[in-house]
DNA sequence: TTCGCATTTCGTAAAAATACGAAACAAAAA
DNA sequence: TTTTTGTTTCGTATTTTTACGAAATGCGAA
């Protein structure tokens, strides 16, 4: 970045945070486990997903330092879950940017 | 990936496929652009956007791969617009992980 | 043909993401 | 205390992303 003066607003960082974070199958199928079901543990992901344990729990991290997913030591296992405050907020975002109205301008 | 057996489905895949297009402040900007207003011309967002042309160019290219816009020449310049059906099926997927319900779980 | 305009491609560099296995860790069980 | 269990961190390698300036491209105008 060039200049000083601030042009993207942090709004769209937070959105491109939160869209950056979902950017991987892998996390979009815990996600989407997540949203829909309930919490879960790292072990039960890495029975059904073909990838190695410390790859997952890299991929867990990620989820969690966007915000996206909070765990809590329920020894000796880590429950994770959404972060619901966090979770409603990109829902928005992501509403709110699909939801625009461009009067049907299209190029071809 | 190890196995052969497919875990992740195409969804997740391509919805994963777009939430990283969509993982940069600067594409999140063009984006909204596109769907909030207008169509756009590569030169009027380099006059706003604090990068180089070439680097515009090549989110701009991110997009276009990504399925989310599309471009039509219009010597000497290039017209850009969402590209409305993928941004549809983009706005559907987002909507229905957003929308599952997972019975208030969470961790503390 | 030569010039100018809008944009992309090329070459390159630095940083970040993705992936693995081995080792470390924390806490309960033996 | 030693072992077991579930998970993360470390070390490392490869690929991808992000960014820039310079050069190339396509095309209409002079």
């Amino acid at each position: 970045m060039k200049t000083e003066e601030k042009i993207l607003t942090a709004e769209q960082e937070k959105m491109a945070r939160y869209a950056k974070a979902m950017g991987h199958p892998v996390r979009i199928y815990i996600l989407q486990l997540l949203a829909g079901q309930s919490c879960c543990y790292t072990g039960d992901l890495s029975e059904e997903l073909p990838i190695a344990r410390s790859t997952l729990s890299q991929h867990i991290s990620e989820l969690k330092d966007a915000g996206l997913i909070q765990g809590e030591y329920n020894p000796p296992k880590i429950k994770y879950c959404l972060h619901q405050e966090n979770w409603e907020e990109a829902k928005q975002l992501f509403t709110n940017i699909f939801k625009l109205k461009n009067n049907g301008n299209k190029c071809s």
